[in-house]
DNA sequence: CACACCGAGCTAATCGTTTCGCTGTATTTT
DNA sequence: AAAATACAGCGAAACGATTAGCTCGGTGTG
């Protein structure tokens, strides 16, 4: 590899010189930059990231932590986030914690021994990890992405649970339904807790609460609300409408409706909070709320890069978003009698 | 930050017996190995990666960049590619060119820049950048992925696109369809032109071919294939099956028909080679190839990891993958009188 | 008893940059 | 004309680690 010394070489001036003419931090006349500039493209000479970084102390690098890569949602977030720290002049260092604290211990131990400059993670739920920010205020800038845990050191981006949970709820409500179901995720994260809480209370409100068998919290995972909803739709005291807790579940449900040849809407009402993007040409189309997880991680990113560039030392930030009612094919009113 | 060399002063040892103890690359007796230890512990000193790399002239970092970050192919790419250098002992950054050259070219320079060990890298197309690894053996190890270019210095790992497309379009044949159409991607790209050509052969084998009209090149995008099955099949001479390139615009093609109110397989025949992971949910399920991306990337990987760490400098290798035909109910026999 | 040898740890050079502070010259100010 | 200021460029010390080579006692051998 050529280095600047080999250019300095060339060029017959001082690596300093050099230094100076590919970073423009001092006058160089226009000659003798003429003539370093000349040596660095004979040399093809391109400055090593690695040593200025170690030199200047920051990496370049933002380490993104997602809890479930598989799952579209996360996935879309990298692209947005790709997009993103480009255009702030960053790359991105993506880890999958796959919902498991240790995966997640370990990306940020990576993320820590690369220097990134920030983190984004979208945490599986133990606080503890993220004191990355210490008391001292030391510590890699991050942003806590989805779920709120209890960490009062960092700014935090999500999404009003609660507020689209019952959204979707009152919705079905307003059809006319009472017996309503719901499939929802781990309830030790915000994103299930919540949304489960805001279909209880959206229910609550008009003196309803959904049958005890009716009501069940699993994986965020296809596979997973599939055999659930497949149990729980096969019995004849069924809901006459289900409240879903995200895209990819709702994906297993509609599965399983399709298996067992229950048609939506006619005999059943699905609605759901979040989606799949891209998947338009699935008949009905569903009923959800759609979050808008490009400008939410635009947002993250927003904040983390304030921080790293400006050494913001404010009190942390907690942006909170507002879900949106989109409303598909696939829910109808009750019919009289199927009650 | 704590550094090495407060470690040093705090155990009243020099940095070499520091780094012998935290690399276990010499003997340190006992007693002193305790003493550094608890002095490591006490500062709870982490080696900076950032300066070990420096030294070492690696960078633990493998690029990742693909052609289309929002396709959920490429993200599942992504998922797989995370998982298997973690495994390894690398991070992953990922970069989407967006089938922009441009993009790529910028996506490879900050590759090369962070130093990465090697890229995996799905081309846009343009043989020139990929020459990273030039005459003299120089240059990041690379390995092509999914797209052939020319350029005969860089591993690769593809799939058979013509056997895809001709699998499927013998499946079509088979069922008596003989107005068969095509929705591809672009003519550049060995994804595009491969199936397109595979799909032509199956029909020159049995002295068919599909009318011009019925042959459509498009970008591997859910809206392109969506108004190009819009206008192709709104028309009355529109062919009896379809044969669509990827799984997005399958997805595409798929809402086309919802919203034509054209049914499917009783109207018309889809088959596709790709599909998009997870959506069991959609009716009818869709005939298509699957394709082993896990494998693929972890072969890809595999390979890559081989001349990173061994320096293996063989000839370069190419790996073609077999994709599988699994039929789902998006396809009917020619009714009689419908041609 | 002198010799070589060995084991345990240290010194210092090195990786490829950036940057502080210096030098020697040229220009301006008094 | 002497003093002050500015300018262009250089030398060398960092950044935080690794590692070759050295030192310095202690041991084993002839």
């Amino acid at each position: 590899m050529t280095t600047i010394k080999d250019v300095a070489k060339a060029a017959a001036v001082s690596t300093a010189t050099v230094s100076a003419v590919i970073n423009d931090s001092a006058y160089v006349s226009p000659p003798l930059r003429a003539r370093v500039q000349a040596a660095i493209d004979d040399l093809k000479y391109e400055p090593s990231q690695m040593a200025r970084n170690l030199k200047k102390g920051r990496s370049q690098l933002i380490g993104l932590v997602v809890a479930d890569l598989a799952n579209p949602f996360f996935a879309r977030m990298v692209w947005a986030a790709e997009a993103a720290v480009a255009a702030w002049g960053y790359s991105l260092v993506v880890f999958n914690s796959d919902e498991k604290p240790e995966n997640e211990r370990k990306a940020l131990a990576r993320i820590r021994a690369l220097s990134c400059d920030g983190a984004l993670v979208v945490p599986v739920g133990l606080p503890a990890h993220y004191a990355q920010r210490d008391a001292e205020g030391h510590g890699i800038p991050t942003v806590l992405f989805g779920r709120i845990v209890e960490d009062r050191r960092s700014d935090t981006v999500t999404i009003d649970n609660v507020a689209a949970a019952s959204q979707v709820t009152n919705y079905l409500l307003d059809l006319g339904h009472t017996r309503i179901g719901s499939i929802t995720g781990p309830l030790h994260l915000t994103t299930g807790r919540g949304r489960l809480d805001g279909m209880l209370q959206a229910m609550q409100q008009r003196g309803l609460a959904p049958e005890p068998g009716h009501v069940r919290a699993g994986e965020f995972r296809e596979d997973v609300a599939y055999s659930v909803a497949r149990e729980m739709l096969d019995r004849p005291d069924r809901p006459t409408a289900l409240y879903v807790a995200n895209g990819v579940m709702a994906l297993g449900v509609m599965r399983a409706l399709a298996d067992l040849s229950i048609p939506c809407p006619q005999e059943i009402s699905i609605a759901s909070t979040d989606t799949i993007p891209g998947i338009g040409g699935l008949r009905p189309r569903l009923t959800r709320t759609e979050h808008p997880i490009i400008e939410m991680t635009n947002e993250a990113l927003r904040l983390l890069v304030d921080r790293i560039q400006r050494g913001d030392n404010t009190p942390p930030r907690n942006v909170v978003f507002q879900p949106a009612l989109i409303l598909g094919e696939s829910c109808a009113p009750l019919r009289r009698g199927s009650v």
